[in-house]
DNA sequence: TATGAATGAGGTTTCATTCAT
DNA sequence: GATGAATGAAACCTCATTCAT
């Protein structure tokens, strides 16, 4: 009965968003999820303030006041697109969570997990990297923080684990170690454009390996 | 009416360029790095596009058109910013690509003078990080794509050399090996507000020892 | 394809125009009386100009487009309410101009006539109230200057038998006295919102107490 | 310092807000008091919505943009025009609630003093005539509601006072005659373009004489 | 009859920049 | 060196209107 803007997600990322999603590429998802793939890309490419509504709109076909019959605001395109990343990421997560691994295997989880993310939402992880922290202190963007704490909670209790069981390095400065394994793997995807050949298992792969191991030889254990 | 203007950098950074400055020119001097510095953090801060001459006017006590007594354009402002900082850093590096070390003291020895320079440059290093790939495409920025690809060939070849003499793993994948440390280093700047009590020297050798060796324990040498 | 639209009046508001209606299109007249109506409450709430198309077809339950189904476009919306207004009105007075009262029993009718039009066009008398002046200027609204202008003669008229024939003040300056009345009579419709307890004629009769003998008591005749 | 915008009223009018005035038409008040007293013309003839900023703009020889050098908004000018009104109507009204007359000469006070702001204001009481009621709505005009209610408590005060003493008809409904005076007199600025002839107050004593004493003779007193 | 999607003109606002003083 | 006022381009957004379905 009435238009069908302001669908947009409201605050902190709910699981289960979206529901029958079968095929590749949605073909009846309709043209909003087009748009949001659009927008998504530009603002990847662009930032979000450079990118203008125009670029978007013509990147579309459309003109620019016609995203307004889809969406109330630039603004709220950006939201839905992080919204949507967040959501899928945090289900993502849980499934790590709720598996009760060893710091490792969580470890190594949590990086395949945010490398197989990055694959489905790479204009996302790249807005999210940069524009997270300026777009945070917006109300409506609350739920960046609030991700962000959850974030942290949960690598510093892996990586605490990790000390504890000798599984990490003893004298592992956890606060460090979290944003060096945060930045590190997060952005990669800035510069993971096309990676055709390797899956994100295996990307993931060689990053925990680096992490992990570094990328010295080591002569003798410490 | 002579004005002070442009005496912006032009090309690549060439060091020493503005070095017989100090005796005469002193007081217009000073002001002008202040603005610079003010302009710096205001870009850091907010990022270049959402940072409005305004903001950097109202931060240094002044009106918005009176800046331009000083710069030609906001653009300058930036340009200034990012070059000063290159030549510093390259000027470091020079000094260790002259000492000729070994690959592993090669690595540290860039770690650390970039933890320098993000020492007396941290609002440069910040705005480099997200603003080079966006400023680059434009013919007055040429030095960033420049200096990114010098960058790249420096470590490249320290990596390489790593390989070969077995400092560092021998299926080291050097191109990603590459852009990991590469992140690492510079994402540290975003954070790295106040770092009151480490040194960059204590920093680096934590980054240095993360990078080299990994965050796990080593039970066994590989 | 026939659609129902350019049933709009065109000039002079023509008693009886849409008469013959009735009978066959009555489901299809009913929806336009409805929208109409739905128009009218909206434009006299928020005004003509802040009233868009979207928030008359969301009160009415459908998307703004559909309304062109039924209409031209927002300004015929206006014109059919503000006609149909004026038609009735003039019905109205023309009846009493025929029974030739005389001046204070001429203006007991106009007033009650006009707060029994009130009544029905309760919208309609508030847009005119606010909008009249601003749309006169439009050729298309012609219709409404004409009435004005047949109003100010027929009241000066009025007015002026009654000086005349000493049932008004001698003194009195008749063209002030007209645009006093005048705005006495139709501001009332702003605020008269749900005149439940009192008829118009109650209210009429209020109203011509007041604007004839005035608030205060009287001591003496004069 | 910083730019003079934001100088704009806050919320409720305070009286004594502009100190020297002393000449006719400010010489050095500055551009933005005509900026005001353009755009106040702009809004009493066209109406707030469909004045646009670039109508004023023109009118005063500038470009739309230019206007936002002086101030924040359209609507900030909107407050600052009827801010400016209120604060000096009240300071008016209050040298006549302070002067504790009888309900009658408090009757001509009032009415006279509202006729001669709006021999000062003229443009601002249109607005507030035809706006007030949708700009109430947001909290920034808050102080409009307020004005409005102060100004029915005085003048049913006043008219209670004039019912009780026998000045005013005992069978008086005092809420319809409060409406019946706001809207009597303060719609007069509508249409008292140039009054050039007569001065507010001779103005004033017809609307007084006409409203206490009607238009109709009176042969007993009642 | 109505919807869904789009158009295109125009509105308000922002902002880098200029320039006389 | 700096101010105050203005420019002009471009940004975001609104809205009446159209039209295929």
């Amino acid at each position: 009965m009435v238009t069908p803007k302001k669908t947009a997600p409201g605050g902190k990322p709910a699981p289960g968003a979206k529901a029958a999603q079968g095929a590749k590429a949605a073909p009846a998802a309709g043209r909003r999820a087009e748009l949001l793939a659009t927008a998504a890309e530009v603002f990847a490419e662009l930032g979000y303030n450079a990118t203008t509504v125009r670029t978007i709109a013509d990147r579309a076909g459309m003109l620019a006041g016609s995203l307004y019959y889809h969406f109330d605001s630039k603004e709220s395109m950006a939201d839905e697109i992080l919204s949507a990343f967040l959501t899928d990421l945090w289900t993502g997560y849980q499934r790590i969570e709720e598996a009760e691994l060893g710091p490792r295997e969580t470890f190594e989880g949590l990086v395949t997990e945010s490398f197989r993310q990055m694959e489905r939402h790479r204009p996302a992880v790249v807005i999210y990297q940069k524009e997270a922290r300026r777009l945070a202190s917006q109300e409506r963007f609350r739920y960046l923080s609030d991700s962000q704490e959850r974030f942290q909670q949960l690598w510093t209790r892996t990586l605490e684990r990790g000390v504890a069981d000798g599984s990490f390095r003893s004298r592992l400065d956890v606060p460090v170690a979290y944003r060096f394994v945060r930045d590190t793997v997060w952005v990669a995807a800035v510069w993971f454009r096309p990676w055709g050949r390797k899956s994100a298992a295996e990307i993931a792969e060689q990053y925990t390996s680096m992490v992990l191991d570094g990328i010295a030889t080591h002569p003798v254990a410490r």
